[in-house]
DNA sequence: GCATGAAAAATACCC
DNA sequence: ACGGGTATTTTTCATGCG
């Protein structure tokens, strides 16, 4: 019989001394189902030394020194664009793989072995193109076998699935958790003190919130356990889970001596690649690991998230500290309080989970990758993968990972920018310009051309500088995966235009499309990546350079048509907003370099400093456009982003230099007479090493130090939130995490001293402000005096 | 011993 | 555990002074 499912999870299972394969799903009927595959074997390729027989290296391989190999045959393939015979080994057991070959890469004949270090699930994904995420059709029977499983139903594949036609995703059921750990001081420790609550919702509207009584949690965590398997989620969402609520669950279950599942096999959360979470049958998805994305928010919490999102009310929240979630507990009037945070914790996991989950799923059937996987491999794994897919379908060989020395390249060229007050600029973006580079002039690991090597028919192309070459036929891999991928943007872009965008089919296409921008995105910083398996350092030096002869060009060019030129970065120039001479430029631009460049935005006005990087424009429709200045900055104070925000606001929307000075003054004194609020005072800076390895004492370092001795734990990547307070001596030996200060605390001096002024400063500079006239506490320069040097006593 | 300025370390941004 | 280019702050080091 025909089944059609949409594959949720994939693993593989020995059955004797054979793998098999288990893809969890659903049906078109809705019904959850476990179809198993028996047939597939795992095999992995020796790749025989040029003018070796084949015959003298499968003579090596007999029953008795490798048991578990059944069948091998002598197959084309191609390495790094070079054809080369392989012999194609499978293997019956594929946990002896990578053992296997590290002896057979020493047998006579043979020149490398590949492929032994792709997972066996992904494997059989990758041969049959079979996607997570996506709809498959196999023929299947129903299995005799008593296997322990809680689906509906249990099949045996028949035949490997193949991809159907796409259809609308399943209803899929999703349930959100979120924990409250207490412990009277610091962070709470698995062995030692108890999970309090346990707040659930799911996406049909039910539910649950389990509070340990006497603070026993024994069960609590026995009735979430119960609690899931009964609603038997699809999804499982949260935050933080992969990195602390699985691994505290399962720890304190140990504890009580109490089983532990929420998976449809009855086996325990256990962690895998990636550092996921794996429940077999469902998929766990942690929407912290999707934060990455939302570069916007600089603190990402769970709250900053959800207001982002507009995952939550935020009127509707009171935010509970870490720290004072003891003195919630404990106090049973305020109890009800910690009670509703978490579920208003768990309702914001719910609302994060309709906003991002499109996402996941988009980006989970693009790369491959399970949706429990995709979420925590990092961009240079997701991308990866998307490459060893289609890889395979050019019959290129997978390489080894292997370590190699990080060497620095030159990147992309950017342009001291004219400083000061401009009207009327665009701003001209090449759209996508690394990939068509790669695509223009066959950039890839396997069309590239070493130097000594000769040069091949059908001639090459030459990087300027760097002089790297690459063959022009045939298309490369990075031309082939990136032609596709941007024409695959451009054809949803059209069916976008078609749809509602409240619509369900406009939110996933949408999130198709921007996982795919992701990818493509992503494709040339994966080339200078040390750690990436198709790493050819040239190739990622070539493309670089080719970047910049093309913004050079095109400055150049848009300077001989007269536009003035005002800034440049990468793959946009900052022009004189002329649209004919605009249209001109991007025109010749296209015929001369094949390359695609137009106006992306019109700034009514812009201000530049002297920096790079850092600049304000002012959009017709009243917005300010912040880049890399302070109020865009996670690591400044409050207090100075906003001032800095408002002074710019009153620069470029009134143009008065003396109105942003005196704002400037009363805010100064607005600071020292304790008008503002603690909060903004707080600096947030991440911890990039654990606290004792810092070769410097830094003032987030020590704050650190002061909350782990408080026993609040800090990992690496972790923020801190420290306040500089009133004292003698070093910077750092003022730095008091928030908590462990108070509004009178404050060194209000040094805020309008190093934080404040040189926010506000930095811009008015640009209008003939000196530092020293913002500390006047006058009301703006009135008389002649205020223009004169300031008088000393 | 100490002021000074350059160098190094650290962080977060831009594209 | 995707790239390089850049601004900025604070600490640390080197240096010269007398």
């Amino acid at each position: 019989m025909k089944k059609t499912f949409w594959l949720l999870d994939i693993n593989n299972e020995l059955h004797g001394d054979k793998s098999e394969v288990w893809m969890w799903g659903i049906d078109s009927e809705g019904k959850r189902v476990l179809i198993i595959d028996r047939s597939f074997q795992d095999y992995f390729y020796l790749v025989l030394k040029e003018g070796a027989s084949s015959e003298t290296v499968t003579k090596q391989i007999t029953k008795t020194t490798f048991p578990m190999i059944v069948k091998s045959e002598l197959v084309n393939k191609k390495y790094f664009g070079k054809t080369v015979k392989a012999i194609k080994l499978y293997c019956q057991n594929p946990d002896v793989m990578p053992k296997y070959s590290k002896a057979m890469r020493k047998l006579d004949g043979v020149n490398e072995c590949l492929e032994d270090d792709l997972r066996y699930s992904m494997r059989y994904l990758i041969d049959n193109d079979i996607v997570p995420c996506g709809w498959h059709e196999a023929d299947v029977q129903e299995s005799m076998e008593k296997v322990k499983a809680r689906t509906d139903v249990i099949y045996e594949a028949q035949t490997a699935p193949k991809r159907a036609k796409d259809a609308k995703q399943p209803r899929l059921r999703i349930l959100g958790f979120s924990l409250v750990c207490y412990s009277d001081k610091g962070t709470a420790k698995p062995d030692k003190n108890p999970i309090v609550v346990i707040s659930t919702a799911t996406n049909t509207g039910e539910k649950k919130q389990l509070v340990a009584e006497n603070e026993n949690d024994k069960d609590i965590i026995a009735s979430f356990a119960e609690f899931v398997r009964k609603f038997d989620p699809d999804l499982i969402v949260g935050f933080g889970t992969n990195s602390h609520d699985w691994s505290y669950l399962i720890a304190r279950a140990k504890k009580h001596g109490i089983s532990f599942f929420v998976d449809r096999t009855d086996t325990a959360p256990h962690t895998s690649v990636y550092g996921h979470v794996s429940l077999t049958g469902r998929a766990n998805v942690d929407w912290y690991d999707y934060a990455d994305e939302l570069s916007e928010v600089k603190l990402k919490t769970l709250e900053n998230i959800a207001d982002y999102l507009e995952a939550f009310k935020r009127e509707k929240r009171k935010f509970i500290d870490e720290a004072e979630i003891p003195l919630y507990w404990q106090d049973k009037q305020k109890r009800p309080g910690l009670l509703k945070f978490s579920e208003d914790n768990t309702a914001s996991i719910m609302g994060i989970s309709d906003a991002m989950l499109d996402f996941a799923v988009q980006l989970s059937a693009l790369v491959g990758l399970p949706l429990d996987h995709v979420g925590t491999a990092a961009v240079g794994f997701r991308t990866e993968w998307y490459l060893t897919r289609e890889a395979h379908k050019i019959d290129e060989l997978v390489p080894k990972r292997q370590e190699r020395p990080y060497i620095p390249y030159t990147g992309g060229m950017v342009t001291a920018p004219e400083p000061g007050m401009h009207e009327n600029v665009a701003v001209l973006d090449f759209k996508s310009m690394y990939p068509n580079i790669m695509i223009t002039y066959n950039i890839s690991p396997d069309t590239y051309v070493p130097a000594e090597d000769p040069e091949p028919r059908g001639g090459v192309y030459v990087a300027p500088e760097v002089k790297h070459k690459f063959r022009k036929e045939p298309p490369g891999l990075y031309k082939t995966v990136l032609t596709h991928l941007i024409a695959a943007r451009d054809e949803i872009r059209v069916e976008l235009g078609k749809l509602s965008p409240k619509s369900p089919e406009y939110r996933a296409l949408d999130a198709r499309q921007k996982a795919v921008k992701v990818i493509t995105n992503a494709a040339y910083g994966y080339t200078g990546w040390v750690g990436a398996r198709w790493y050819v350092k040239p190739v990622a030096e070539a493309a670089a350079a080719w970047g910049r002869e093309t913004i050079q060009q095109t400055i150049k060019q848009a300077q001989r048509l007269g536009l003035e030129v005002i800034y440049s970065d990468t793959d946009s120039v900052f022009v004189a907003n002329e649209p004919a001479k605009i249209g001109k430029l991007s025109q010749e631009i296209g015929k001369t370099l094949g390359l695609e460049i137009k106006p992306d935005k019109v700034y009514t006005r812009i201000l530049f400093t002297e920096a790079k990087k850092r600049y304000c424009g002012l959009l017709p429709n009243g917005d300010l456009d912040i880049v890399g200045l302070e109020v865009v900055r996670g690591d400044w104070a409050a207090v100075a982003k906003n001032l800095q925000e408002r002074v710019l606001e009153i620069l470029l929307k009134e143009k008065s230099p003396p109105k942003a000075t005196d704002y400037v003054r009363k805010y100064i004194a607005d600071v020292k007479s304790g008008k503002v609020p603690y909060g903004e005072f707080i600096i947030w800076k991440t911890l990039t090493k654990a606290p004792e390895e810092y070769s410097v004492k830094a003032p987030h370092v020590e704050a650190a130090k002061l909350l782990k001795k408080e026993g609040l734990d800090l990992t690496l990547g972790d923020k801190v939130g420290y306040v500089i307070v009133k004292g003698e001596g070093k910077l750092y030996t003022k730095a008091k995490p928030y908590m462990f200060a108070t509004e009178k605390d404050v060194d209000t001096e040094y805020y309008v001293a190093n934080q404040v002024v040189p926010a506000a400063a930095r811009i008015l500079a640009m209008f003939n402000v000196r530092e020293e006239e913002l500390y006047g506490t006058r009301m703006g320069k009135t008389s002649l005096s205020d223009f004169l040097p300031e008088e000393h006593e």
